[in-house]
DNA sequence: AATATCTATATTGTTGACAATATGTCTCTT
DNA sequence: AAGAGACATATTGTCAACAATATAGATATT
């Protein structure tokens, strides 16, 4: 799962927030649980600057809280919090089906097409497998992101909140529901995008959302408030 | 309005991060600027570590961007991005406007009758004056976003992405276009919340952000290109 | 016994110094 | 004269120690 070892980056301080992002997100940091900088700088063998300066940026991601004299504490998911989060994606990843159907160039439509065919023949494949999410650029949400061409709305929407949706999947019984329906839902916007119709591919990815986030309220519900 | 001196705050990273938004926003940091941390921490008198958080959170904001062992410099605007901004704040105000619709209580509507009122008058009694954005809370705009009630989208608009569009403002001739025009607008926009009329609220932010941003588009088009 | 105060300890906030990298200048070569 | 390379300098990245604040425990008081 994820690596322990320092993936060498420029600078400690970029490596140790990344590795702190995976640990939060995977869970193997807990939720609520306290930031201790003197025990954290040991684990990793660094000292306490760039930590700091990683910790900083994690509030910034929304991450983690922290409280002036007291320190960092890992955010604690919740329902409100949850619902919040996917209302706020609700309307921006509208906003960027709506731009990719009037700027993406035909060659992206045709690239989104055929990774659409690959996630049918995964699904074909493998019945009863659910259909990870890729994570990478395979997933389709990101990929229209991309096609927003909207820079701001691209670091908003896969860099910063996306740490905190990856976490609220990862925290749920990752049952990812009807992945034939979702898939069904996905060739239905691309529809929308490749014929131009910025309204009807707003509209759609927003219903799309929508009933992922009921969904995922559902197994919330359902999962036992996990106790760390 | 707002204060120069410091506000002393429980941090001294808090408050030199507050000092340097300011500073940027207000141009006294001019755009496309090093900033050098010796030099900013003689002058604030501080140590570079705490300077160094606040240059970490200034670039979560996005008002800075950072390369590792070169150095912070201050963002440059320019048009793409502002319409970029600009692009999601029509989303993501939409959205408040339509959560707003459902949630507002009667009382919170009647005091924004109130606020807009207020508005009116003071545009009666100045004539050629123009309606500054007062920047506190009595900004419509905050107002609306605080009433959705959904603490993610406030603290992204109010907080994050505020920053960067009080930088637009500054940086362009205020020229606020027709206030009139606007707290018509504004009304609209009230009244279809009032009435829980969430689509309309929706429909009509939007329009009115979009209106904006074409004026501020133009003002931005005219204005030389700023240099430093 | 319960509460309040004081004290001891640990953690965070801050500082100044050291190491590593980048930038600009100077020299040398062609 | 132009370009490449080496060197000097300044800036960033990192570290370890110090100061200030908060937390927990013990003591004392009512």
């Amino acid at each position: 799962m994820s690596q322990i070892v320092p993936i060498k980056s420029a600078t400690l301080s970029e490596d140790i927030a990344q590795q702190l992002i995976n640990a939060i997100v995977t869970g193997d940091i807990p939720q609520g649980s306290k930031i201790s900088e003197p025990e954290l700088a040991k684990q990793y063998g660094i000292s306490r600057g760039p930590l700091r300066e990683a910790i900083v940026k994690l509030e910034g991601l929304g991450l983690v809280t922290r409280t002036a004299n007291v320190g960092a504490r890992v955010i604690e998911l919740n329902l409100a919090d949850m619902l919040d989060t996917f209302t706020m994606r609700e309307a921006l990843e509208g906003m960027a089906a709506r731009l990719a159907a009037s700027r993406m160039p035909s060659a992206g439509v045709d690239s989104l097409y055929a990774l659409l065919d690959k996630h049918q023949a995964f699904l074909d494949a493998n019945q009863d497998e659910h259909y990870a999410q890729q994570g990478g650029n395979d997933d389709f949400h990101l990929r229209i992101i991309q096609a927003s061409g909207n820079q701001k709305l691209i670091r908003l929407l896969s860099h910063e909140l996306y740490a905190v949706i990856r976490m609220y999947r990862h925290h749920t019984a990752d049952q990812r529901s009807d992945p034939r329906q979702a898939l069904r839902e996905h060739k239905a916007i691309l529809d929308a995008i490749a014929n131009q119709e910025g309204d009807l591919a707003e509209l759609l990815m927003r219903r799309h959302i929508s009933r992922a986030c009921r969904l995922l309220q559902q197994a919330m519900e359902q999962s036992t408030h996990s106790t760390q």
